[in-house]
DNA sequence: AGTTAATTCATACGACTGTATTCTTCACTG
DNA sequence: CAGTGAAGAATACAGTCGTATGAATTAACT
């Protein structure tokens, strides 16, 4: 079968890379890990930037495009009407989560790459992400017009991170995640749940205009 | 004045470790940075590895051991009944913040130590967090009576991510957080809104009993 | 079967890693 | 002022890093 050096390379790196980081593996412990040559790496792969990249986009790009896809399609469904806070959020995690059921160990290396992207991820990350972000606040915007643009923008943020200390930690919490999905699947209801009750919490202070307003509103965050 | 190498070299080794991990700094970019030379590294820390935990210890051991104080005053103050939600959530994320406050650069660093500690670090912080987990997650428990200690594990951990996300992201938001604080208290007291939001919500499941409660119950995760 | 392309392999290169060693400089004390 | 120990500085060491190179092997196709 063709690509079986390069497949293997790939799901030894999304492991590895997962669990200790970019600086933290070496082509050669995941050469051997893969029960490949050292020099299959730069064969196939060319650097080792380009295997964590390829790595990392091979499932990131799809579960990031179906989730604006999910998004569409339910408001087309609403047909105008706000959405409501639940399906805003299952729309969001739902995706990345179905990806991680079939492939756990990309769970913890997504949860790395968006709490603390390598530099040379950066860029390309925030490209992928920003049609995302805009569609899900302007429909947190639409489904929660009390509160204002930048204290939306703040929780979403604040949603980011539980959805990836969920990620991070579904390792240890669900070792067996494929073949008994169940308490998997309670967790993330609740996940939901937590982050969509959250969002539709009263502010605690009066809404904030003038400058600080704009500044949030200004502002990118890793989602 | 004695000691003003080896406290450069950790204010260094704070921001640079912060910034790029353990993996991502050398000690020659660490001991430039500080504009000291090689050898003091060794000289006063021993090895790469001390000096890390060091940098990290030096100032999480007092925030984390405030926590507990605030909690253990704060419910000496309630007399034994339920404390509320707030309460129990800012006790929880206000001694490091106030940290953070004077020193914008742990913010990072922490946020990378609990989300993605190094094997070597592991051990001795769950063993300094241990007695703050089982104190608030009793405290919460109390305040939550018709919630599952399963589900407030659960949470506890979606919360831990939300600070950390927002830990992580502050230097960014606020970058002269020092000189004006205002915009970060506002979004602090927004964050401890968001997560007491969260844990009061109604569980999205019945509350779950048999193998998978007493699975949820034994797991420990970082906070 | 023979030619060509694709892939695997062992090896090597220079740069960089954390740490150890050695020597010099400085400050303070008896 | 002699001496003692801490601190600073330069250099060295063995090991590892990512990557490059060229030969050996396999696969594919005429």
């Amino acid at each position: 079968m063709e690509g079986a050096t390069s497949d293997r390379l790939m799901d030894t790196a999304e492991r590895l890379f997962g669990l200790y980081g970019f600086d933290g593996v070496g082509m050669r412990a995941l050469a051997e890990e893969a029960g490949v040559n050292l020099g299959a790496t730069t064969y196939h792969y060319g650097s080792k930037e380009r295997l964590y990249l390829e790595t990392f986009f091979r499932r990131f790009r799809p579960a990031n495009l179906e989730r604006l896809e999910l998004l569409r399609k339910a408001e087309a469904a609403a047909g105008g009407r706000p959405l409501p806070l639940d399906t805003i959020v299952d729309c969001m995690v739902r995706p990345p989560f179905r990806t991680v059921l079939s492939h756990p160990h990309f769970a913890i290396l997504i949860a790395r790459n968006l709490f603390f992207p390598p530099a040379f991820l950066e860029m390309e990350l925030m490209r992928e992400m920003q049609p995302n972000i805009e569609a899900f606040l302007a429909a947190m915007a639409k489904s929660l017009p009390e509160i204002s643009p930048g204290l939306i923008h703040l929780r979403e943020m604040f949603s980011m991170g539980s959805v990836l200390m969920f990620a991070a930690n579904m390792g240890r919490m669900f070792p067996e995640v494929a073949s008994n999905p169940e308490p998997f699947e309670w967790a993330l209801k609740e996940l939901v749940r937590f982050i969509s009750a959250g969002l539709q919490a009263k502010p605690a202070t009066a809404s904030v205009t003038g400058p600080l307003g704009e500044l949030l509103a200004g502002k990118r965050f890793p989602s």
